[in-house]
RNA sequence: GCCGGCGUAGCACAGUGGUAGUGCAGCGGUUUUGUAAACCGAAGGCCGGGAGUUCGAAUCUCUCCGCCGGCACCA
């Protein structure tokens, strides 16, 4: 006899067990018809579960954000069936929701090809006008694995094998089809709606493992409506406009070819945008404390044997070798151990600490090809990179000074939002488990007191310590780490780093490894993206060009120019004789953010038209004012802070 | 690295076995123009590299390289 509590308070006894669709259609035929799941006590389920206890109980409607991952989980289960009967032998594996879609991994000798979807949803569309139920069913783990393995289920088999005991074995049948799945469902495979599209195929790893056979993924997005489909595939298109390689290739800013994969030939321009950004972190370091130095690309093999860096990640190093010398040189994959050869160098006291060590070191990893992508992951990168030498009480100060520091440049350079993980210890590592205890404790009471959330990442530490990682997100949603900062209280104990202490004996420092940028190639990938390459004056690639309408305007259009110049704008002069209309378009194309127009009355009357990137006005200014103005406006943001 | 797709002029693309094309850019002219594309002309190609099939290959096959989408990896 449940007594069943509504949104709204209200209490309601039923005689016996009820199901959700029971509830709704004693409340009223418009909720019946509207509620598409339920929600008991917390806990989401099917309309047709029973619910055999007092419980609060809450309605799902298509409007509300649960309804959206079920449209998507049930489009997965509805793309199985169809891939299942138009291509018999096809086995199933497992199908999630994700952001904006679903997927779902097949076994099959052949691969599916993006030509195979038309009929795949054309299927698919076929199931849902059927409207078959889900209906749930609860089968005995013996005779589930039997079912799935007579009919050539490994994958299925393998999933029930591995759930846990005491794990209840659900199974979704919707019409003939049926699937091992947790559920919750939507009634009916009518409720997936019309709104998705099939998008991709992919190949994945079962299970995630590399070790394990390669599946091919079917990818898919799905909405509550045509209209909210369309606007996401609408969302799709303006991204790929701000992809970072296309604005690259448009603005002039770098290119990538095949004699130096991974590696990037920085353009005029684009090296314009980079030392902007080099500059201004240059500023930001000193600000901060750090004292900048420059270490060694080639250094001998016997220092990244002492790090520890030979033994794990030796695959990852480019190696250089000589005719003349039997020596064996790695291109520094980390600034690190050079870092430390530093502070080692000479007597260390504890009155120098916290000593912070930033360089702008130029990296080098062999990066597998298939992870390659642009310019934010490349083999041949420069990180903005410090190590902070310091005590363990002084992890906490530096940790907070870090996050300020960080939150302060993502800000200026226009990033408001970024997320950021806490990873601890990996299976392979170094250091032992009582120096990782020590090290992971105290990062993270450092964030407790610097009042960072982060969400945690297990096991993704670095091998010489736990660290926290800044992550922002590329135009088509794609994370990145950018920032991070990591604790180490392996490599100065590795490579013998210490001080002399208050009381005259040596002791080992703690090293925090940290960057903001991360590498300035990948930053400048996601700045790129963030900006659609229409960049603050100060980070713009070109400042300003002056246009001259006819050629009488040309010589002052050059004299603008020269006093541009010497304001320290970075300007060009367009006196081509081309209509004005011509240039306006291809410097607006070219994401100029300041255009000066000059005619011949700017010319006698020594002003210009100023017109904005974007903007459809004009400004006529003097050339003082207009000289004056756009050099304040040019200033980087700590610069104009003063 | 793995699965799939792709690679044609500086860029964007067409060309499914029979003499390599279009648009834009660039170049040479003409046009002196007031805020998002003036007009004319001549150029420009080892059709990613190599091998093979064929009388004949951009086109079919193999292989290598690179790029793209995922997966795996990311000290």
């Amino acid at each position: 006899m449940p007594a069943i509590t509504l949104p709204d308070g209200s209490v309601r006894q039923f005689d016996g067990t009820v199901t959700g669709t029971d509830i709704a259609a004693s409340i009223g035929p418009g909720l019946a018809k509207a509620a598409i799941a339920i929600e008991v006590d917390g806990q989401l389920r099917d309309m047709g579960r029973p619910v055999e206890q007092d419980a609060s109980i809450r309605f799902v409607t298509r409007k509300d954000t649960e309804a959206l991952e079920m449209i998507r989980h049930d489009a997965a289960h509805v793309l199985a069936e169809a891939v299942q009967s138009l291509f018999p032998g096809t086995q199933v594996t497992i199908g999630p929701s994700i952001e904006n879609g679903f997927y779902y991994d097949f076994y099959r000798n052949e691969p599916f090809k993006p030509e195979d979807f038309p009929a795949i949803e054309q299927r698919m569309h076929e199931i849902i006008k059927a409207n078959a139920s889900f209906t749930r069913e609860t089968w005995p783990r013996d005779e589930a694995i039997k079912f799935f393995e007579d009919r050539g289920e490994r994958f299925k088999a393998e999933l029930i094998r591995d759930l846990p005991g005491d794990e209840e074995i659900s199974i979704y049948r919707q019409g003939e089809w049926l699937d091992l799945c947790r559920g919750p469902h939507l009634r009916s495979t009518g409720d997936v709606g019309n709104a998705f599209k099939l998008m991709k195929v992919a190949g994945a790893y079962w299970r995630g493992d590399h070790r394990n056979p390669m599946l091919t993924r079917i990818y898919g997005t799905a909405w509550r409506d045509k209209k909210e489909l369309e606007a996401h595939l609408h969302q799709l298109e303006e991204a790929e406009r701000r992809d970072h390689r296309r604005i690259g290739k448009e603005m002039d800013l770098f290119h990538i070819q095949e004699e130096a994969v991974g590696q990037v030939f920085w353009h005029a321009k684009g090296w314009r945008l980079y030392t902007a950004l080099q500059d201004y972190m240059r500023r930001a370091q000193t600000r901060a404390g750090y004292e900048e130095v420059r270490t060694p690309q080639l250094v001998d093999r016997a220092l990244w044997e002492a790090s520890g860096h030979w033994s794990k990640y030796r695959h990852h190093m480019f190696v250089a070798t000589v005719e003349d010398e039997d020596k064996t040189l790695a291109l520094k994959p980390m600034n690190c151990p050079c870092h430390v050869q530093i502070f080692r160098h000479g007597l260390r006291s504890y009155r120098e600490l916290p000593l912070r060590m930033a360089e702008f070191g130029a990296c080098h990893r062999y990066e597998p090809s298939g992870s390659l992508h642009g310019i934010m992951r490349v083999r041949g990168f420069t990180q903005d990179d410090a190590h902070i030498f310091c005590t363990e009480d002084q992890i906490a100060d530096e940790t907070v000074r870090f996050v300020a520091m960080l939150t302060e440049v993502y800000k200026d350079l226009g990033f408001e939002h970024f997320r950021i993980k806490f990873s601890d210890r990996p299976e392979q590592r170094s250091g032992s488990d009582e120096v990782w205890d020590k090290s992971e404790a105290a990062l993270k009471r450092a964030c407790e007191i610097a009042g960072v959330e982060y969400e945690y990442n297990p096991g993704e530490g670095a091998f010489y310590g736990p660290k926290l990682e800044f992550v922002l997100r590329d135009a088509i949603g794609r994370d990145w780490q950018c920032g991070t900062l990591q604790v180490d209280l392996v490599l100065p104990e590795r490579l013998d780093a210490n001080y002399i202490g208050e009381d005259s004996a040596r002791h080992r420092p703690v090293m925090l490894h940290r960057a903001i940028l991360g590498s300035f190639e990948r930053f400048i990938g996601i700045l790129i993206e963030q900006h659609a390459g229409k960049f603050p004056l100060w980070l713009a690639p070109m400042q300003v060009v002056v246009a001259s309408i006819v050629s009488d305007a040309a010589p002052y259009a050059e004299e603008v120019v020269a006093r541009l110049r010497k304001a320290g704008l970075t300007v060009e002069s367009d006196t081509r004789a081309d209509k004005i209309n011509a240039k306006i378009r291809e410097h607006s194309v070219a994401r100029v953010p300041v255009i000066l127009v000059v005619g011949r009355k700017e010319a006698e009357a020594g002003t210009v038209a100023m017109r904005r990137l974007g903007g459809a006005d004009q400004e006529m200014l003097t050339l003082d004012e207009a000289v004056t103005r756009l050099s304040e406006e040019a200033k980087a943001p700590d610069i104009r802070r003063g």
